[in-house]
DNA sequence: ATTATATTTCGTTATATGGCGAAATATAAG
DNA sequence: CTTATATTTCGCCATATAACGAAATATAAT
């Protein structure tokens, strides 16, 4: 019961919603998520770890970066179904064409350089 | 994507999951589902209208009793999908023996007794 | 070794949410 | 019509949660 719990509430935030979706073709780092979600550092963070905590993404590390995925294959079956759910519902056509221009500009975005831009705030 | 964001937050809460497997089987009303979930009847209302506003349970009247169930084969496909998706992974195994226990109390039980006892106290 | 940097953790604040009892409401029962 | 009753709404309180900035951390880069 307790894992299902932990699905539905890191589910339950429109944000992490969204980092969900953006990370549905790609990994991404964490600059890259912050960009999408124009949120802070810490706030992202925080997201994402509640997020790891339930399943739902994985991470790996690659130079100073550390990319977020979704969850994969071998996951527990009621985290790929939620996934499946969730991807199956949030297609395209209802995702703000505002969050589609934001995340097209983050797949295109170098991390190095969204760093920077970050750093400076 | 608000109603996608309205059935999760729904299901981000652990009485909420309880109402829903409670309905799996046949509907119930407020009494028994107060009985079921040991909350007050206030507590269990809002519960409920939280679940009917996503549209992942609809009421009907009879007599004195509303009964509450899950929604039908014509509900949205995210909803239907997010439910499948529940029952899939809440099957008896994950239930603790103590709400196996209630619930079957509650489905031996009159209505008419339940409010009785609810309302003496 | 030192410095730079991406990310996480911590502390604070504002807002949201779950729980309860009391009051209000809708309507069934007598 | 009046009374009884199941349910909902309201108001209050305690706790949880999202957001931010600052500090800490891990480790890549120099």
């Amino acid at each position: 019961m307790n894992d299902i719990v932990n699905i539905t509430k890191a589910l339950a935030d429109e944000n992490r919603l969204k980092a969900l979706i953006a990370l549905r073709d790609r990994e991404l780092c964490v600059c890259q998520i912050i960009e999408f979600l124009g949120l802070a550092g810490s706030t992202v963070s925080k997201h994402m770890s509640i997020l790891k905590q339930a399943g739902l993404v994985k991470t790996r590390k690659q130079g100073r970066w550390i990319y977020y995925g979704l969850a994969g294959r071998n996951a527990p079956a009621p985290v790929r179904d939620a996934l499946r759910w969730l991807l199956k519902h949030l297609n395209s056509g209802r995702i703000s064409s505002a969050d589609k221009k934001k995340l097209e500009k983050v797949y295109r975005t170098d991390p190095e350089v969204l760093c920077r831009i970050h750093r400076r705030k």
